[in-house]
DNA sequence: CTAGATACTTACCAAAAGGTGCATACTTGT
DNA sequence: ACAAGTATGCACCTTTTGGTAAGTATCTAG
């Protein structure tokens, strides 16, 4: 862990370098499209929709087009009838999926740990939920 | 990078370890958060405050209820006339800190990239925003 | 006696994020 | 002829997120 002084004082607008990552990172889904096109090599959009579950197209394809106004992804156009598109990473894509790699295993091996901690927060959630419902109730 | 099937097959909700990751760091300043106490060692609230620019009380508060809820960091009360507490890390949340550091150098090496993408970006929504003005002026 | 610091809490409101469903234009399979 | 897949775009709406401003109790400095 570098001291604080190398993270304190910069440039434009950021406060540090974790600052500027997360300012392209941000995003519910950025971060696994890195991944799975990381992992994928050039990836169809429909495989794309399939690996990140539960994200709908309108996200998919807005996050998409940001991470290729950052340079992150590059987007290929076939222009084949049926459309056909795959998105890749660019070099400086990469080189984030990489830096991504130690939250990846964090997770994979946390990942008990934090199923318990989530569990524990929606019994809490439902039994506030309850609660109020039996309050609005009278 | 590991290979796709580390990362799809997983119990629970997740779909990978990052997904994991992700649910536990989500929230505009958590990492940031996570990232200033591991530097320096229990915090008290307003040097967290401090140090963290443009946070409001409300969200750093309730951001530090959630990392404490997630066992991510400890909240010391030392019950004194004028309050005072400070945070530190859990080892939970010592070692998403260290997964975190390859992001803060990513950011720290690509800055002068991501300070220019993002001045582009603003250059152009601000040309949105005159074109859409002069439209509704007619 | 008043201002400011301490660590919060609450209510209210605006903005951003995100979801649903419909539409496109063309091809392939039934 | 009709449904499904292909990669999007758009309008509408709800949910989540985040900011502002005020208040709390106690102490210290001016």
């Amino acid at each position: 862990m570098p001291p604080a002084e190398t993270c304190t004082p910069t440039l434009a607008g950021f406060t540090c370098g974790l600052d500027a990552t997360l300012r392209v990172i941000a995003g519910k889904w950025k971060p696994l499209i890195l991944y799975f096109v990381a992992q994928g090599g050039p990836t169809r959009y429909g495989a794309l929709r399939r690996a990140v579950r539960d994200v709908s197209d309108k996200m998919l394809i807005q996050q998409l087009k940001e991470l290729e106004a950052d340079g992150l992804v590059k987007r290929t156009d076939y222009k084949e009838i049926p459309p056909r598109v795959d998105y890749s990473l660019t070099p400086l894509g990469r080189s984030l999926a990489e830096a991504l790699v130690p939250l990846c295993s964090w997770g994979t091996d946390n990942m008990a740990e934090v199923t318990r901690v989530f569990a524990e927060r929606e019994a809490l959630q439902d039994g506030r939920i309850a609660s109020k419902r039996s309050a609005a109730a009278e």
